[in-house]
DNA sequence: CTCTTAATAT
DNA sequence: CATATTAAGA
């Protein structure tokens, strides 16, 4: 609270490097990005052929922190990129696009995004987005017990992270209240179009061949996963062994 | 390893 | 309250 000139200068200690990838089909945007990005002390690897986001992706598994990716293309489905992106590389995607919708937001993180960030974008936002990075890491680090499949990517992140903790406070201003769409995974609403298709896949199942990864395939969901059917499925059973009164409170 | 259940946590 | 997570046995 006791600074509040530097606005272009990076503070110390700001996570410089991290290593974003971005896809925009919009040349010229994608200029403008990258040079936003750069200015906020990333290294920045670019594509304007969304095509071959996937694999250039894939064959530099590791080499990146963070995926930004510019939903409005022409040339396919930019939320199908964003998508098969979530589900194959384990990095935190943000969602790009003019379109500030709320249908196409909740599209976006529905798909998988971590986050989505309306254009024109604001170089305080970009100046944020290391936060998903570092908070995946750290997720990940929680979730996965003994695994030892975490790479030398992580390592790039471990360091600064310990570092964020301890400068948190520095940041609480600007960085705690961009909550719109980060935190951890969300939890699941169980709405009735979901719940419909959940009962769909079990009946197409049979019931006894009705199992969680089953039923969660036949779904289709994505981000949806195994342990959410099966406590989905678990509560299903329940209540149908007592349904009526229950003795409480 | 996955499934199921119950118990407990968020 | 609704959903998630954990623990233990199959």
């Amino acid at each position: 609270m006791s600074e509040s000139e530097s606005e272009a200068m990076l503070p110390d200690g700001f996570p410089a490097g991290l290593r974003v990838f971005v896809v925009d089909e919009d040349s010229v945007a994608l200029r403008m990005l990258q040079k936003m990005l750069l200015q906020c002390g990333y290294e920045v690897t670019t594509t304007d052929f969304p095509l071959q986001a996937l694999e250039l992706l894939r064959a530099n598994i590791g080499n990146y922190d963070i995926v930004l990716i510019d939903a409005n293309l022409t040339c396919m489905d930019g939320f199908e990129l964003v998508e098969n992106v979530c589900r194959e590389i384990s990095l935190p995607v943000i969602v790009l696009s003019t379109d500030s919708e709320f249908k196409n937001v909740m599209k976006g993180i529905k798909y998988g995004a971590i986050d989505y960030l309306v254009k024109p974008l604001r170089l305080e936002e970009l100046k944020l987005i290391w936060k998903h990075a570092v908070k995946k890491y750290l997720n990940e680090m929680k979730n996965i017990n003994e695994s030892s499949s975490m790479d030398v990517n992580i390592s790039h992140l471990t360091k600064k992270s310990k570092d964020l903790v301890r400068k948190r406070d520095a940041y609480d201003d600007i960085a705690l209240k961009d909550n719109l769409t980060s935190q951890k995974r969300a939890r699941v609403s169980w709405t009735p179009e979901l719940h419909a298709k959940f009962i769909n896949a079990v009946n197409q199942l049979g019931i006894n061949k009705a199992v969680p990864i089953k039923i969660l395939d036949i779904m289709d969901i994505p981000g949806l996963t195994r342990e959410n059917v099966a406590s989905h499925l678990q509560l299903n059973k329940n209540n149908r062994k007592i349904a009526p009164t229950q003795v409480h409170k």
